[in-house]
RNA sequence: GCCCGGAUGGUGAAACUGGUAGACACAAGGGACUUAAAAUCCCUCGGCCGCAAGCCAUGCGGGUUCGAUUCCCGCUCCGGGCACCA
């Protein structure tokens, strides 16, 4: 083991940062000090704490928003460590991806190649932040060794019916002739093009989740180190409904026919109307044959965004099929619609309609003249159909009229009388059903893990055998590394070595599949490939040591997708025995999202165009309130979008490198940590960082000032002079509420800590025992402060002489006898107004409080002679005399 | 539109999960040191009011409480997610 390198006898009086930060770096490198080993076997295992950040998506550079990740993710790591944790801190990358495919075409350089070359750079980055990582088990998602794993747990999901295959819906661009991701969906065009896009309908492999979506709610009570607003928004999103699912018969060319729907409010099955079906639903395509209106209808509902957000918003538009169905308690005939708003997706693609009592229903009846039927009442309103009112979708205090038999029924009894008498006609029952669907994994992309099959079409002569999975001992299927996207679809489809393959099974000439897989795959495991990064399975034993991970941090707007993609991924690694637990994350921080300016421009094509804000000129009114902005290049107006996420596409991110270069990782971690609490969105701004580069400088200064002080290693005296106990106890004080703070990642907190204990010990005077509480003082301040600036504090802990490494050091307590004090003061209250303040022994009980306070000068004076009605004592913070 | 958050001085924020609103900083202004600048140090810094006393003040409007930034109800604005950005 190297001896740990020391400083130059003479410590430099000033503060640098870049040769502090390199020699404190060469030191972790070369004593390989954040290399992690299980040690479950040695005779004292330490507990394991497995600190995980999410991996970053390798675009180029680091953004504020990694860094404020990684900060976070490295104080944790380093505060456990000290704490005595065997603490394992991974990195790797994210490196499939849509904006790989984009800088090809914009650079006409292979995806590959950008993306190795990114992560090459964003690699040195992370380095030269400190951050601890055991850098042994780098993994990067677009590696062969890697994705060969998402390609085998594919098949083993195939074979066990997880994987399936069905139709999805895309954004079709005509013009380029290929699929548009949703955010290349600008107002319902293609980003580059501008062209209307169009919903097309392909097939798709889809990974069976809804088979866990009631283990995945109810697991959700397991994670009591998850926000609640995290597991509230999972929980919306699998939205877990009982309904009953019940047809409409009717006969249809001499046929027997039953149109299904679903429905949670069946109370309300009298009032129904008319039915809505999808443009895609089968009836609707039945209807259209002989009607051409109909058809140019459905053809527009086809046309447009498919994402919810737009469908939610859009205009409601519908039109009559002319095909009627049976209602099926009444046999009343109600005719069937097609309506826009109505998802093949959702259920079954078609919905009952009660316009009394559905908001979107009754809009829709009003704008169609269709009848609205008031089947629930509740007493004291009055229903009228100017207008809708928030009573009549009442689940609480609703009542059912004119529904015969079941008047005078709440939501509850008439629900459970309606599914019963359904089911009696064998039309239907009560059904628990989801808003969660099943998950498309399938992407018309380039820059992906390839999808391991093979269609076999056979030769014209013989029928093929179909798609079969390419056997284990293939794998990988490789992506070739050299392609170059032109934006005209998938150029996979035009490499004939990739393509043309024999089939499994008979050998006979077949088309490899090109479509790739969602990156959400990638990145639903890789906390789990980290614990065996070399292993020559998917996972080994060295996984079940290390997971679940006991620290997880990453920003909130993966709150859902990424989080729910993972926890599914592990249920079903652990039902094919790979792994032995349930869940992935014990404990969950999402970190608030880095915001900043986006300024953009429509182009000519109607596209869109992101402004870097570097790349643009602020106009300002007299206030210095932004009213305008111009791009920096060619003077031209662009539109200020307010602030958003820092992002690629939206190219608002700020690098951090010139941070760094001009003060130093330490700096950078310091603002980044003291901004604001991780959890809260952080706006960003450059004013700031002078403040915490001062800090550290007078943390240096102060370290320098005293190292003669602390060389003498001064014992503790038993008795201080009052003005110096008083420091120490504040010392000790801070100590206790940042340690409080640390569990509660209050780091913005424990950095003002850091700078109230400088302060005091800036101030401390220098009598007898000034030697003793600056060495103690200074000495907790270091230790306090090392996770966040863990390059000044490795310096200053040798140069004074503390230790050799502080990452060995042992984590400060507070000193209990340090803390005590005689009187106290107490804030003094008349009608819960501040109005003084009271001296008191510590301990006093609560009549000799009362006596001291009503007794007071402030307490005469605001009483103005009146009795007290109730004294509120508040031990060791206030006295509230009511009068 | 639906789901989840947030809003406190000129700015970032703090207030120990109902108890002194604005800690700690940034910016600004004033001063010291200096030939000068940088750096450093000291002072002022929510509003009304000459000072003080006092009053007002935590997005807006109500409520609960001796006491509300904190809890409840109703809004406004901002951010995140809405299934092909990651």
């Amino acid at each position: 083991m190297p001896v740990p390198k020391k400083h130059s006898p003479a410590m430099q009086e000033k503060y640098l940062p870049s040769e502090i930060e390199q020699a404190a770096q060469a030191h972790w490198n070369t004593t390989q000090a954040f290399r992690a080993i299980e040690d479950a076997g040695s005779p004292n295992p330490r507990p394991k704490y497995y600190c995980l950040s999410m991996f970053p998506y390798p675009s180029g550079k680091l953004h504020m928003g990694h860094v404020r990740n990684y900060t976070i993710g490295d104080v944790l790591s380093r505060y456990h460590r000290m704490r005595g944790f065997n603490v394992m801190q991974p990195m790797g990358w994210d490196a499939f991806g849509l904006p790989a495919e984009n800088a090809a075409m914009q650079n006409n350089v292979p995806p590959a190649k950008w993306t190795w070359d990114n992560i090459a750079y964003m690699k040195q980055q992370l380095q030269s932040l400190g951050f601890a990582i055991d850098w042994k088990r780098e993994l990067a998602t677009c590696a062969p060794d890697y994705y060969q794993w998402n390609q085998w747990l594919f098949l083993r999901m195939l074979e066990k019916g997880i994987a399936y295959k069905k139709t999805q819906v895309v954004n079709w661009d005509p013009v380029d002739q290929t699929v548009l991701a949703n955010e290349q969906v600008i107002e319902g065009r293609g980003w580059r093009t501008g062209a209307e896009v169009e919903k097309r309908e392909i097939p798709g492999y889809y990974l069976a989740i809804t088979k866990y979506a009631d283990e995945l709610l109810s697991a959700l009570d397991t994670l009591p180190g998850w926000p609640e607003r995290v597991k509230t928004m999972q929980a919306n999103w699998i939205g877990r409904s009982t309904g009953v699912r019940f047809a409409f018969p009717y006969e249809l060319d001499g046929k027997q026919e039953k149109l299904w729907v679903f429905t949670t409010r069946a109370d309300t099955i009298m009032g129904v109307t008319f039915c809505a079906v999808a443009a895609e639903h089968p009836l609707a395509t039945h209807a259209a044959k002989h009607n051409p209106k109909l058809a140019a209808f459905i053809d527009e509902c086809k046309h447009g965004s498919v994402m919810e957000a737009d469908m939610a918003t859009m205009e409601k538009k519908g039109m009559p099929t002319g095909i009627f169905v049976d209602h099926p308690l009444t046999d009343d005939k109600v005719e069937v619609w097609v309506g826009n708003y109505v998802l093949m997706s959702y259920g079954e693609g078609a919905v009952m309609a009660v316009p009394a009592h559905d908001e979107r229903d009754f809009e829709f009846a009003k704008k169609y003249g269709l009848a609205i039927k008031q089947v629930v009442a509740v007493e004291g309103e009055t229903f009228s159909l100017d207008g809708w009112q928030e009573w009549y979708a009442d689940k609480q205090r609703g009542r059912c009229v004119n529904s015969g038999k079941y008047d005078g029924l709440g939501l509850e009894d008439a629900t459970a009388a309606i599914a019963a008498d359904l089911a009696a006609r064998g039309l239907g029952a009560t059904q628990v059903q989801y808003r969660l669907r099943d998950w498309g994994v399938s992407r018309q992309r380039y820059w992906g893990c390839p999808i391991p099959l093979i269609h076999c079409d056979g030769d014209g002569t013989a029928a093929g055998c179909g798609t079969v999975p390419v056997p284990d001992e293939q794998l990988p299927v490789r992506l070739p590394e050299d392609c170059v996207p032109d934006g005209s679809g998938n150029p996979l489809a035009k490499r004939a070595d990739f393509v043309d393959c024999a089939c499994p099974r008979c050998g006979k000439p077949a088309r490899r599949e090109i479509d790739t897989m969602d990156t959400f795959v990638d990145s639903s495991w890789y906390y789990a490939r980290f614990c065996a990064p070399d292993a020559s399975a998917m996972v080994d034993a060295r996984t079940n040591y290390w997971m679940p991970v006991d620290q997880y941090i990453g920003g909130i707007e993966h709150a859902i997708l990424h989080l729910l993609s993972s926890r599914f991924w592990t249920k079903v690694m652990r039902d094919l025995g790979l792994v032995n637990y349930d869940e992935p994350f014990a404990n969950l921080l999402t970190q608030g999202m880095v915001l900043n300016h986006i300024f953009s421009r429509r182009n000519d094509r109607g596209g869109i165009e992101y402004f870097a804000p570097d790349e643009v000129e602020l106009q300002r009114d007299e206030g210095g309130h932004v009213v305008g902005a111009t791009s920096k290049a060619d003077g031209q107006p662009v539109d200020d979008g307010g602030v958003g996420t820092m992002s690629k596409s939206k190219r608002n991110g700020v690098d951090p490198q010139s941070l760094i270069d001009e003060f130093g990782a330490d700096t950078a971690r310091f603002f980044m940590m003291f901004a604001s609490p991780p959890e809260q969105t952080l706006e960003w701004s450059d004013s700031g960082v002078e403040g915490a580069y001062r800090f550290l400088r007078r943390v240096w200064a102060f370290g320098h000032a005293s190292q003669t002080a602390v060389a003498a290693q001064p014992p503790m005296p038993a008795e201080l002079p009052e003005q110096l106990a008083a420091v120490r106890r504040e010392i000790h004080l801070l100590l206790k509420q940042a340690n409080y703070d640390l569990a509660k990642f209050q780091f913005n907190t424990v950095a003002s800590a850091a700078m109230k204990m400088l302060n005091s010990l800036e101030k401390a005077p220098r009598h007898a025992g000034h030697g003793a509480v600056i060495t103690e003082g200074f000495g907790i301040l270091l230790r306090l402060l090392s996770p966040i600036t863990p390059h000044l504090c490795h310096a200053l802990w040798i140069e004074l002489g503390y230790g050799d490494d502080i990452i060995k050091a042992p984590w400060p307590e507070p000193v209990a006898a340090a803390l005590v004090q005689d009187e106290e003061e107490l804030v003094l209250q008349v009608n819960g107004k501040h109005r003084g303040s009271i001296r008191v022994r510590v301990g006093a009980d609560r009549t000799a409080i009362e006596a001291i306070a009503l007794g007071s000068e402030a307490a005469l004076k605001f009483m103005e002679s009146k009795s007290a009605k109730k004294v509120v004592v508040v031990p060791g913070r206030l006295v509230n005399i009511v009068v």
